[in-house]
RNA sequence: CCGAGUGUGGCGAAACAGGUAGACGCAAGGGACUUAAAAUCCCUUGGGCUUUAUGCCCGUGCCGGUUCGAUUCCGGCCACUCGGACCA
């Protein structure tokens, strides 16, 4: 080795090497098996210190998985189409395949920079038509499983562009772009039913043990599972039966109206003549208000219009009116609720807006006094009143009777309700998979959509003129490229067109990590035997803004890809790591507005990739936001160079390796595996900063010991660099592995094997205990690791500064061995 | 409003199962080497008190509880961050 650590030159050296020899290929047959996965970018202009961080803690967890003698699979990928890249595409004219492509190469070209250990050779892009063949394959085999279907949705219509616009371009109900009005269009698109595994998805979370609970709780939360039941009121001189769905069938006798949303199908078979008038109005108010706010809608006061209708109470026959209220969303449960003001703040507010009737059924059980009188209603669970037969009854006793009662009448049922939603796929956009659908006059009148089939798989994306088809406003840009459009039906073989509209990316993202099982198979996405080889994903990395919608349609997809007998597996994941944040030197989030953003390859130039590695994983624990810090990358450098300097100046005494049976130097052999031994550990419970703490600390010791150069000082100084290089390998794997071509009689990597410590080496004889009187530390005392109590309350005797605390009654003593002993004193 | 998370020196942080709070690093101060600087190495560094000691008091957002002992467990508050939001 060099007498200068010179990262330039000797991290590219080792990097050619690596690539050279193919050394991070995995054969499909081997027996120890691991799966290492980061969620793979979308390649935007230049890579950032948030992708770094993401990709080494994959790394890292990779490198020390090979060392322990897995074959590990550590693909990686691009997350190439979508909005960004359109949008791009749009300002400055340019196809976005062209862009992606060039930001693929040079986001490659970083990752072998940051010495990387990804398998190249099953990268993936989602652009590729290879690839959303598959997404269209999987779309038509979950139509055939009614998993696919064709629903209406709400979005937001821009009148002047003649487009579908995103919640985020609407300013104050106006088109960001040309300021005309905005209004809620029903609009046919392609969605997905993911609620159909709901209860599973919510189920299986309680498998996930290695999964923060953090994430857990969110697509628990996400999930929204809701026990209730559902009530059906009759609504006189109609057929209509209004179902409304609750969580409190305790509070059935207080209800005093039905609130329905704006867009409830039975309207129109409901308002009387006379309030016909004002409840269009207010239909129409509602669509165009909508948009307008949305954010903070638990503001908006309550609003709505009486209907006319008179519902009958299915249990006391009360008739009660019908209200379009603004505060019903259409979208959740049955789109009407049974309104009881005394017990819900929103039919409070709203009862005492319309002077609507508050009926008070449920009193605290403590008989304190309610303030339902001054508006606030009471909405804790408490005893029944006023409430026929269930007067008297807990709040969960009645829940309980009337659900059953409900059922035995048959005026509604016991229900479960979920917050989470179908997945509507359908985009207006150009650069994402096209949805393999024709249309066809003839052979589909109602334009269900009829499946293209299989062997015509791909549906390629067109070549387009960009300026003409990417203009970002009127229909979707599809529908303008007359040679994809205009097809022939696959039944028929008369003229039709093709579904113009194009996938959500969240489609191309669910289930990429199975297809690097098998990245070159044109029969299938890939084969069952390749799955069972290498899933589940023993750890995947990526940011907490993914914990529930991709983390959600990965688990739901394999769940399908499940039951279509791809895998046995119905969880991805074993492990998965949500990284914090890499803020800027600031403490803000870098950013080109705050002018703190700080480029990876800069960093490199100063201080090499191992610097970088080491500083993004020493800064703190992986999961928190860290903040880059010049200062502290050059610390970790100054550490790499005492590290190299330490190897340099011994690099004589390897020697020693020749030689037969030379003894150790026990308190440096101690030093260090005690430190393997916490490394060890720390890896396993990832915790790699304080991996980087211990090293430092070794080599801080082995600087600092003074030498007298026997054979057993250089034995143990040879064993403690051989060992450093192999617990530092991961993080710095290039000066790591030129120390290990002097220290290690073969290249660190065909070790194969971590090295263990030895447990015996690890066990001090003497040990520092604590001495505490009321808790209160008072002095320490060395002895014996097997030390008793008797043994140390002897050694105390003598300690005078410790005896005169001991004046008085000794109450009890607390003995940890190894530890303290503590003496409980009453004076 | 609801939900989740975080809160420890000048700063980033450690303390793994309730047992010496502040490891490791940065910054700062002092010193060595040097004509000088850089680099490197050594020492000091939570706050306070005095009798300068193997000393004492305070100290992990705040208040309380459990315990011989709490950064750690429990209850209540405060602050910040991130999500969700009229979910019946």
């Amino acid at each position: 080795m060099n007498e200068h650590y010179n990262p330039q030159t000797l991290e590219p050296t080792w990097q050619t090497r690596w690539e050279e020899r193919q050394a991070y290929e995995v054969s499909d047959d081997a027996s120890s098996t691991g799966y290492v996965l980061e969620m793979f970018p979308y390649p935007s202009g230049a890579m950032h210190m948030g992708h770094v961080r993401n990709y080494l803690i994959g790394d890292v967890i990779a490198r020390y998985m090979r060392l322990q003698g897995t074959e590990v699979l550590h693909p990686m990928g691009w997350d190439a189409l979508g909005l960004p890249a359109e949008n791009a595409a749009i300002k400055d004219k340019q196809h976005p395949e062209k862009r992606t492509a060039e930001n693929i190469k040079s986001f490659k070209n970083e990752m072998k920079r940051l010495g990387f250990s990804y398998q190249w050779s099953r990268e993936i892009s989602t652009a590729d038509p290879n690839y959303y063949k598959w997404n269209q394959w999987f779309f038509l085999k979950m139509r055939e499983r009614d998993l696919v279907y064709r629903r209406k949705a709400s979005v937001n219509w821009c009148n002047d562009c003649h487009t579908v616009i995103a919640n985020e371009q609407v300013v104050d109900g106006c088109c960001e772009r040309c300021n005309g009005t905005v209004i809620v269009r029903q609009m046919p698109e392609w969605a997905i039913r993911i609620t159909n595994y709901a209860e599973r998805l919510l189920e299986n979370l309680d498998q996930l043990i290695h999964w923060p609970t953090e994430v857990i709780k969110k697509q628990r939360n996400w999930i929204g599972k809701n026990e209730g039941v559902f009530f059906d009121f009759k609504v006189m001189n109609t057929d209509v039966t209004l179902r409304v769905f609750t969580t409190r069938p305790d509070t059935i006798f207080g209800c005093s109206y039905l609130g329905i949303s704006a867009d409830h199908p039975d309207i129109a078979a409901i308002v009387t003549e006379k309030h016909k008038q004002q409840t269009d109005r207010f239909i129409k108010d509602q669509t165009t208000q909508k948009t307008t706010r949305q954010h903070d809608r638990s503001d908006i006061p309550k609003e709505g219009v009486n209907t006319g209708a008179i519902a009958i109470h299915p249990m006391t026959g009360e008739k009660l009116p019908v209200w379009l209220a603004n505060f019903v969303v259409s979208d959740y449960g049955t789109g009407a609720v049974m309104s009881v003001p005394a017990h819900d703040q929103r039919d409070m507010d709203f009862a005492q807006t319309y002077d609507l009737p508050i009926k008070a059924v449920i009193k605290p059980s403590d008989n304190q006094d309610t303030d339902i009188h001054n508006g606030v209603a009471f909405i804790d669970e408490g005893i029944l009143v006023d409430s026929d037969s269930f007067t008297g009854l807990t709040s969960k006793q009645a829940t309980i009777a009337i659900a059953q009662h409900v059922q035995k009448q048959n005026i509604g049922e016991p229900a479960v309700t979920f917050r989470q939603r179908d997945w509507g796929i359908s985009r207006q956009r150009y650069w994402g998979t096209p949805i393999p659908i024709v249309y066809c006059d003839q052979c589909d009148p109602n334009h269900e959509g009829i499946a293209v089939p299989y062997e015509d798989l791909p549906v390629k994306l067109p070549d387009i003129d960009v300026e003409q088809v990417l203009t970002g406003r009127g229909e979707p840009p599809l529908a303008k490229v007359s040679s994809f459009l205009n097809t022939t039906c696959p039944l028929c073989k008369g003229p039709a067109t093709r579904e113009a509209e194009t996938m959500d990316t969240f489609v191309d993202s669910a289930w990429y990590f199975a297809r690097y099982l098998d990245p070159h198979n044109n029969d299938l996405p890939f084969t069952s035997d390749k799955a069972n080889q290498w899933f589940p994903i023993d750890v995947y990395i990526g940011g907490p803004e993914h914990s529930t919608m991709h983390l959600l349609y990965c688990r739901f997809w394999m769940m399908v890809m499940n039951e279509m007998g791809l895998t046995t597996h119905q969880e991805p994941i074993k492990t998965l790591i949500t990284q914090g944040i890499v803020n800027g030197p600031d403490g803000r989030k870098m950013s080109k507005r705050w002018g703190n953003v700080v480029s990876p390859s800069d960093i490199i130039k100063d201080y090499g990739t191992d610097a970088v590695r080491t500083f993004v994983m020493f800064a703190g624990p992986m999961d928190k936001d860290i903040k880059w810090s010049n200062e502290q990358v050059e610390g970790c450098h100054r550490f790499l160079h005492r590290l190299w300097r330490l190897a340099y100046n011994h690099r004589d005494s390897v020697s020693i390796l020749s030689k037969q049976s030379v003894d150790h130097d026990l308190e440096i052999q101690r030093e260090t595996h005690k430190t393997l031994k916490r490394v060890t550990t720390d890896f396993e419970r990832h915790s790699f900063n304080t991996i980087i703490a211990r090293c430092m600390e070794l080599v801080n010791f082995l600087t600092a010991r003074k030498l007298t150069h026997t054979d057993q000082e250089k034995n143990s100084i040879v064993e403690a660099i051989q060992l450093l290089a192999a617990m530092l390998f991961p993080i710095a794997p290039h000066i790591t592995s030129e120390i290990a071509t002097t220290y290690c009689s073969e290249h660190l990597l065909d070790l194969g094997k971590f090295p263990t410590y030895i447990q015996e080496l690890t066990v001090d004889k003497h040990v520092n205990y604590t001495i505490q009187i009321n808790g209160k530390r008072r002095g320490q005392v060395t002895a014996a690791s097997d030390a008793t109590e008797e043994d140390i309350k002897t050694l105390i005797n003598d300690m005078s500064q410790i005896t005169r605390y001991l004046e008085g009654t000794i109450i009890k003593t607390i003995f940890v061995p190894k530890k303290l002993i503590n003496f409980v004193v009453k004076p």
